[in-house]
DNA sequence: TCTTGCTACGATATATCGTAACGACTATGC
DNA sequence: GCATAGTCGTTACGATATATCGTAGCAAGA
């Protein structure tokens, strides 16, 4: 259940998975999966790690894909909109959607030694958030919940 | 024991009061509680929301303390780092501490609305976050905990 | 056909947020 | 006093994000 970027994965299936996904998915939705937007995609899905929009936009630029900020921003915006990526505030950076499936509430666990970025998925509304939202009569429409540390393969001593 | 940002209160006594504990803090641990640190600490008091570090050295300017974003920049360094201030994420933007006493992993309530920011207190260990991490192996050093939503007053139809 | 509404795209400019680097001054401990 | 570390002021720059204006394509309906 919990994702693999930690650990030895097929990754190419990481990628041509996560396209395919989400083509079906704008099929179903009636939403245009155009050129530029499917590339956004596959260069986020090419490594579980975040990336700057302009890191992504000059690798859109040697594309031939468009070279102005707001090419990767409204990119951005159409994937994150919809799910198929995510923000992570602490790093001004976004990443691939590992949970397409159906609409989630992401923790993000963020390793600042190989810079991986793992998607896992919990209930804000309950847990300590949820807690401190009740108690002070505040309705949640969106937590941030990220978590930066060490993962696995980072924290062994050798 | 949770903060009253979102309510009626005696906000001069929030002012002087962490103004004060602050001075006497850097006192005990021997740090220079300099004029524009104050002056920084006390523009973050002002008001329970976050401010972007260009609002904060636009008032700096005007009181002639410093003019340069450094100035504003080096100021929020040492009131984070201590644990006088914190940065919202969400926001790229500061706020005042208001659990002074001890170390402490801070929860934000933000509302989108008022833009009024609550800091509340909870173990991040515990919870979803650290459910994740640990079935993860993921060894959390900081988390990034903020909700965005509605304050009890800005969600009351009236 | 013509118009209207909508979505996406291109391009320029600007706003906002954050640091590197250097030299001068100042507090502190010896 | 002197050495040292900390602080400060400034210049310049880098990084991130949005505003604004204009155009192209397409589909629905008059
Ligand atoms: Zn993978
Ligand atoms: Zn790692
Ligand atoms: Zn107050
Ligand atoms: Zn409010």
């Amino acid at each position: 259940m919990t994702d693999q970027a930690f650990e030895a994965h097929d990754h190419d299936a990481c990628i041509s998975g996560g396209v395919a996904s989400v083509e079906q998915i704008c099929a179903d939705r009636g939403l245009q999966f155009t050129r530029t937007r499917q590339r956004v995609l596959e260069i986020l899905l090419s490594e579980h790690k975040a990336m700057g929009a302009y890191e992504i936009l000059d690798i859109l630029r040697a594309d031939g894909l468009g070279s102005q900020p707001p090419v990767a921003y409204r990119a951005l915006e159409f994937l994150t909109k919809h799910g198929f990526a995510h923000r992570i505030e602490r790093l001004n950076a976004f990443i691939a959607c590992s949970h397409l499936e159906d609409p989630h509430a992401p923790v993000f666990l963020i390793c600042r030694s190989c810079d991986r970025v793992v998607e896992a998925e919990s209930d804000p509304s309950k847990g300590e958030i949820g807690r401190a939202a009740k108690q002070a009569g505040f309705v949640i429409e969106r937590a941030v919940r990220e978590a930066e540390g060490l993962c696995p393969g980072c924290s062994k001593p050798a």
